[in-house]
DNA sequence: TAGATTGTTAATCGATTAACAATC
DNA sequence: TAGATTGTTAATCGATTAACAATC
């Protein structure tokens, strides 16, 4: 009974939409017709509503989107009504930087533990949170009803880790290493190759004037 | 003389095909063909050699890839052959992790400078490079010969701050905050918006079995 | 009702895959 | 030379855009 199968570049570009409902909402604008949207977002009003008709009828012809509803829709839609309970691993400036972000816990996203391999870092708190050993990792799992790992440790041991929380019983890995992790089909991985952001920004900017931007 | 006009898709890639390449390399690989690649990627060697074949024939019938010159090769594309001179805006956590991390420099990105609008971190130092107010940016951006900007501030000061940069002869920015920045066709900007990339692994987690991962 | 705007089908465009002749 | 493997053209597949009938 789910959804028939979205493409990839629709569901990259919903949190996008989220993202513009939330500050529409926030203004206090109550309708939105695809032709309006698209003008604020840079895209076409035939993408906004061929995209939101892969999930149904959002819309009301004569009237557009009602942003309240929309904004919600679309939140259910990328699971944003469902609770989360992540770990850390990995407490380096990286990691914690991830760890002070309060944004997420808006969004259903909790950290409820870090763990490190460092000694000297055990027993540290970052927001409440603490960093704990990496042998205490099994049982938190458990007992904590985890199901995302947010992987913030060098790539040599990023592979390993995620092997290891796929036993765990995790469900989905935020990988930050610099490797592509090897996991099965059902575990679900969304990768942050930050340097590979940076070196796409330096291509760009080697063969300007050929390029459009963005 | 530029290159035709290379696909969204085909630049997206490379960093990738670079990752394994520098991995060979230090493997001690010499030559691999695309087939052997394509495996070792997940990919398909008629895509290997069609995303190659976009910027020449770095190839050989026969023997197939050079690895180190190939290596080398999409380096330059990329243009990792040359340096960057970056700049920092925002030392919160976020901001402090990137500045700490040495890798960038290997490639070629040089962060000379740190600016923030906190007095009390004025003087401080990351690495050897200090936190400076932000009046003393754009003097700061000309002596310095400054072509990146790396913005780890809040989104509402994200914006203004994309449009002074551009005035003081930024070419590139990076950027952190969870907003769009509007800047002209010619600066090049690279977004890395962590909550949609978590909302992603949300949405596919909350669809599994239907979506078929990453 | 008339006007606006969606939902949806059809047309176009672009990207990926398959195939194979060229050539090392 | 024979075998391997590229570079490149053609075929397929998927995603975007355009158009318009349905309907609020």
């Amino acid at each position: 009974m789910d959804e028939k199968s979205i493409s990839r570049a629709v569901i990259k570009r919903l949190p996008r939409y989220f993202r513009y409902l939330g500050e529409l909402k926030d203004d206090g604008v109550e309708r939105i017709s695809s032709n309006d949207l698209a003008a604020k977002m840079k895209t076409s009003a035939s993408q906004i509503r061929q995209d939101l008709n892969q999930f149904g009828g959002f819309g009301q012809q004569g009237y557009g989107y009602n942003v309240k509803y929309l904004y919600e829709e679309i939140g259910n839609i990328l699971g944003l009504n469902k609770k989360h309970n992540l770990i850390l691993i990995g407490a380096g400036n990286l990691g914690q930087a991830l760890a002070n972000y309060v944004n997420f816990e808006k969004r259903g996203f909790i950290i409820k533990g870090i763990f490190d391999k460092d000694t000297a870092k055990h027993g540290r708190l970052i927001r409440d949170i603490p960093i704990s050993p990496m042998e205490e990792m099994e049982q938190f799992v458990k007992k904590n009803d985890i199901d995302i790992a947010i992987l913030t440790i060098p790539k040599t041991e990023a592979v390993e880790a995620a092997k290891i929380l796929v036993r765990y019983g995790i469900k989905g890995i935020w990988n930050f290493a610099h490797v592509d992790l090897n996991v099965p089909d059902d575990i679900i991985v969304e990768n942050v190759h930050l340097s590979e952001s940076l070196m796409e920004l330096s291509y760009k900017l080697n063969s300007t004037i050929t390029g459009k931007g963005e």
